[in-house]
Order: C-alpha cells, then sequence, then structure tokens
DNA sequence: CTGAAAGCGCTTACAG
DNA sequence: CTGAAAGCGCTTACAG
C-alpha cells in the first residue's frame, strides 16, 4: 500500500481538493464539520501530505537547516536537540544534515538549501576544509545564497570578515581561565596539546590556545613558561586518541617537562591522562591536566576532569534568537555573540608537588 | 541573490528546460558540445536543480533514511557514516532523520518516507516507546508504509513476528561470552545491571541478561550466583550517569555483593566503574567490570575496559546488503541477521581476590 | 464556507 | 540530438 494523494481522499470525502489542503493545513475558512470528517478520513486512509509538493509551492517553508562538518561529536549533537527545542517554540522545525569532509563548499549549501524552502542555515561547528586554509571567498558566495546563516560553536571561518553572525562559548577565555587557575595554583611550568597548524588562526583549539599564551604573558614576572606540543594528527584533533599519541610522543622524546597540561578538549584530555599514566605518571601529583567542554565523561573519569563548561542551553537560546531575528529581519547587521563558559574544578588538577 | 531555476537557466542557453534537464543528468542523448556548454552556465550562474520538483517527478529516488528515535550515541553515528559510504558505492544516498522520544509512531515513518520518494528506510537502533511496550501492530503499520525496512542494531521490534530485516551484534552470544570468561576467571558472585523493566525482552539489554542468565545457568553446578541490579534511570539506560547511579544505590543498600559486574554498555561500565571507586573498591581486585561495544573510551580509560567489540563495519556491510537486495528484490523474505562480537580483554577484568 | 484553475520546478514519453 | 507538452501533488488567489 503506498501513500494516498490530496486528490483521492478528496474523492472520498466528496470534496475539493482545495477544501482537503484547507482542512490538512487548520485554515479558518473551513467548516469545523468537514474539517473533522476530513481529518478522520485522512487518518483512516493513512494520508499525509507529500512534502515535495508542499515545498515546491510555499515561498519560504519554516525549517531550519542545521549543517555540520566532517565528523559528530557528542556536543554538537545535545546541542542540535536543544535549537531544535527553542526552534520548536516558535514554530520552526530543524533538519540535520550531516556533510562528509572534503565536500564544504558554498554548492553544498546551495544544494541543500534549494532541497525545501529553508528560511535559514545553522552550521553546527566548522565549515570549511582544513587544506583551504581561511577560504577568504567561501563568506561571500555563502551570502549569495541568499538565506540568513549563523555560525554556531565557531566564529564565523569565511575569511575573518564576519559576514555572518556566530554563537560560541568565549573559547580564549576559557583558555586563559584554566591557565590562570593553573599558575595560581603555582604551576611554572605548563604545556598545551595542539589541534593542528599555527597558522588555523581561527580554529575553536586556537582560541583556546591564545588564552593560554596570554595568561602566560601576564605571569612573565613569575618565572612561568608555556610549552605547546604539536599535534600527533592534525585530521583528527579533538579525539582522546589525538590527545594520546601527542603526549606519547612528547613523553618519549622529551620526558615530563611540565607540572600541568591544558589539553583542547575533554577527550582529548582523556588520552592524555592515559598516556601519562602509562608512562608512570600521576594526575594531578606529577602533571595537573585540564579540558574543555565537560562532557559527560568529565564527571565520570577517575581522577574526574578539571575543565570548562559549555553553556549549552544559552548558546542554544542565543543562536535561535539570533537566526529567527535574521529570518525576519534580515537587514539587521551580522551579530558575533560568545558566551563565558563555567569553570570547573575537579580532582584532574592540584597544586605542583613540593 | 536567490535560486535560479532550470527555465532561467535554458534561456541563457538558449535551449528547451528538457536539454537542460538532460543535461543536469548526464543523460546519453545530449550532445557534449551543449551539455558542456549548460553545465558551464549552470555553474557560473550557481543554479542546482530543486530537490522537490524532482522528488516529485521521480518515482522512486536512490535514496534511503535513516532514522534514529531518541537519544543519539556515538556508536549510531558511526555506523551511519559506515552506511552511508556502503550505500553510495551502489548510488544510493542516505539521508538521517531524528525522530524525538514519544513521537516514534507508524505515521512519523510515513511522513518522513513520504518527503521524498525513498527507496527504503533504516532504522538505526530502536524504534517504539517505552510505554507502548511491544507495540503490536507498530510493525504491521510499517509495512503499510511500502516501503522495505531494516532494522539495524537490533531485532525487529514490531510485535516479535518479524515482518521487517535485522542486522544487530549478537547481543545474546556478547553477554554469554563475557559472563563466561569471568566465570572462567574464577568468579562466582557476579552482577549485571539491568537497563529497564524485565518484561522488555526484546531491548538490546535484555538480549545481553539473557547471555548472562544463559552462562550461569551452565554454572550452576559450581555454585556461581547472578544477581540482577534494578536500573536507576529507565528512560536513560545507557548513559553513564544511569551506571554510576544503579552501582551506587547497590552498594549504599548492600555493599559490594559481587566479585564481578556485567554492564550492559562501555557507557554504563565508566559509570560503574566510578561509583565503585568512590566507594573504596579498586576495579579489578576488588571488582571486575565489563562493558559492551568498545567505544573509544574503552581504550583510554583507566583501568581500560574488558568488552566486546560491535562488528560495526560488517553490521553496516550487511545492512547495505540486506537493504539494497530488498529494494531491488521486494519479494524476499525478511532475514534476521546477528553477527557475532569479538572478546577484547583490558585491564578492567581479572581472577578475584584470593 | 467551497470549488475550479493556475502554477511551483522539474522529468519523461512522444514527436520531429 | 532537441523541443513542446503533460503532469507529479500540492497551495492559493479568485470566484461564487
Amino acid at each position: 500500500m503506498s501513500q494516498i494523494t490530496i486528490r483521492e481522499l478528496a474523492e472520498i470525502c466528496g470534496v475539493a481538493v482545495s477544501t482537503v489542503s484547507r482542512a490538512m493545513n487548520d485554515r479558518s475558512e473551513v467548516s469545523p464539520l468537514t474539517r473533522d470528517r476530513i481529518l478522520a478520513a485522512a487518518a483512516e486512509h493513512g494520508y499525509v501530505p507529500n512534502t515535495s509538493a508542499r515545498s515546491l509551492k510555499i515561498s519560504t517553508e519554516k525549517l531550519v537547516a542545521a549543517i555540520i562538518h566532517g565528523e559528530t561529536s557528542p556536543l554538537l549533537l545535545e546541542l542540535f536537540e536543544l535549537l531544535e527545542t527553542r526552534l520548536a517554540d516558535h514554530g520552526y522545525g530543524l533538519i540535520l544534515t550531516r556533510v562528509p569532509a572534503g565536500s564544504a563548499h558554498p554548492e553544498t549549501v546551495a544544494r541543500i538549501v534549494n532541497e525545501r524552502k529553508y528560511a535559514g542555515v545553522v552550521f553546527l561547528g566548522r565549515y570549511g576544509e582544513d587544506d583551504q586554509g581561511e577560504a577568504p571567498d567561501l563568506g561571500r558566495r555563502l551570502t549569495q545564497i541568499g538565506v540568513p546563516m549563523v555560525f554556531c560553536t565557531t566564529a564565523d571561518f569565511s575569511g575573518g570578515s564576519w559576514m555572518h553572525s556566530s554563537v560560541s562559548v568565549d573559547d580564549r577565555g576559557g583558555g586563559y581561565d584554566l591557565t590562570r587557575r593553573l599558575l595560581d595554583l603555582g604551576h611554572r611550568r605548563l604545556g598545551f596539546t595542539s589541534g593542528g597548524e599555527a597558522t588555523d588562526t581561527q580554529h575553536v583549539w586556537a582560541l583556546r590556545l591564545d588564552g593560554y599564551r596570554r595568561a602566560l604573558s601576564e605571569a612573565r614576572g613569575s618565572g612561568a613558561t608555556g610549552l605547546v606540543l604539536s599535534s600527533a594528527r592534525p585530521g583528527a584533533s579533538y579525539s582522546m586518541t589525538n590527545g594520546y599519541e601527542t603526549v606519547r610522543r612528547h613523553l618519549a622524546a622529551n620526558g615530563l617537562t611540565f607540572t600541568a597540561l591544558v589539553c583542547t578538549c575533554d577527550a582529548v584530555a582523556v588520552g592524555a591522562i592515559r598516556a601519562l599514566t602509562e608512562a608512570g605518571h600521576r594526575v594531578p601529583e606529577d602533571c595537573a591536566v585540564t579540558g574543555f567542554d565537560d562532557l559527560e565523561i568529565a564527571r565520570y573519569l577517575t581522577p574526574s576532569l578539571t575543565t570548562v563548561a559549555q553553556p549549552l542551553v544559552e548558546i542554544a537560546a542565543t543562536t535561535a534568537r539570533v537566526m529567527l531575528q535574521a529570518i525576519e529581519q534580515p537587514a539587521v547587521a551580522p551579530e558575533q555573540v560568545s558566551i563565558q563558559g563555567r569553570l570547573v574544578e575537579r580532582e584532574s588538577s592540584g597544586p605542583p608537588a613540593a
């Protein structure tokens, strides 16, 4: 049994297709009786309107496209769910599309937007290929697509000219807070697990690194030094495996040359702790370790992770607000929102051993 | 700049819309010269065909719908990616749709299928509400939608009559293997972290529990006993939090009444280990713990987790095969495939203390 | 309140 | 190889 069409349902009910359409869309110009009759028949025969046909007619649907480029993460998924709920409050649906690594072109976005009459698009996480650097003209070409866009959890990556809105945690501030706290605890030799090339200045890890450097430069007088461990796997920057490999290599080559390690994120911290433990170093006694994100694992790992909690609820709420505003008042200038994260101290950090 | 239509592009090129259509779809009946000219113009003007219009005409697209009900997990996402690749090899696309908990009705699936002319649907993880039990008539009503369906990672949940195909790891076998191994190591007092109500006999955790019980009953002569810890949070069965709460409560009420704990999955094991550690018990010396799935965390946790690795590549490949077969030969009977997982022994298990 | 008709942007027989 | 035309299943002015 395949789907029944509006015409067939109209015949069954003995009305015109236009009447069925009005009943299904809950328009006011239908008499309650016919409406109920039609709805009942629709339920009985399993009629559901064809979205393609609907999309073709409607000038713009109350629908937003969420685009995740490359690997997904628990964080982005939670954000998706929060955002979905927020937008639903305003009658908007959110449709998730994954774009495989290697195909983050403007055309891909154009194709997605063209599938249905999306009112806007939210990028969950970074959009753009690593090898195309800052993609100077990505932003402009995205703008040409003609629907409002907001970058969620990253800055607008489109060449630094900020043509689109963005909402994210204050990555620089988080990196600063963690580093500052470690310095206050008395650490003088710190390390940071880099996430890629030094040229990727707009990456989330690079912003956190920026905060790390700022805190260190403020503490210059104290004799504090800050090392940057180069990433073992550029392509998998935020994984446990990358954290493990990065730290293992460093320890094998140089030994433990720091008393505190600021990691790019919680997953990297998990890998880093494992590498330290395997090399016989105790966390936090021999080396304090911090994460970023406050994933579920941060609470249940032993030692539990000192980290910066992403304000996911606020990020989702702000993203929804910015998106809806852009849809309703397209003339408004893009805004760059950065929300402060919360430092959570747990077992993985403490003062250096005497 | 909004999207250009096929008619506008046809005018630009000075050809008929039908010619443009043929060029865009790479049909053989177009001369290479006009085709190249049209493709160039399409690229220049950013033309991308409207998917809704296309969907409306085509009888069936080379597209499969992937449906995830309720919370997603790293496992399901990895499976999605593997499956996407497999289907792409055969020219099929895979579109992910999340169905929020509380709306897993047959109508929801009908609505999704109706959006585009999907050739089939794959359920990633369980489909159906917890409170509707086995949903006796879900299977039949899904069948009415008229496209082939396969359940991936769970059995066909539609009332036990197996109207649809399914592909999953051998959950019973995995539960059996883990339990059997613990018994062989000398454990005699075992525990299992339940994931919900005893009536949910088709849930993944219930199948693993089944394996646990079978191994125990085989070892009846040895004096081995098997406890079942009731789940702290029925709604979040597979989370770290649930593992933590479940074990914490049990320890608070009864103390450590087992020397080995078989957990429903890796995430639950992480929570369980934390609860044991906080209560002053050492893993594996005082209590061995096992997981299921072999997530990335299983390798990097300390102690690293003994677990059963999901054969994700084989599951994805088999799901693709079964799906494609069902699309091309709709008459073929549904098949229930179960693939053996691989027992991975790591640090979290060992013989009981003497 | 209801119906007949036009048209959204495509694809695909059917002619030429 | 190319074009003119019908039609996929809807929505929405426009009449009544």
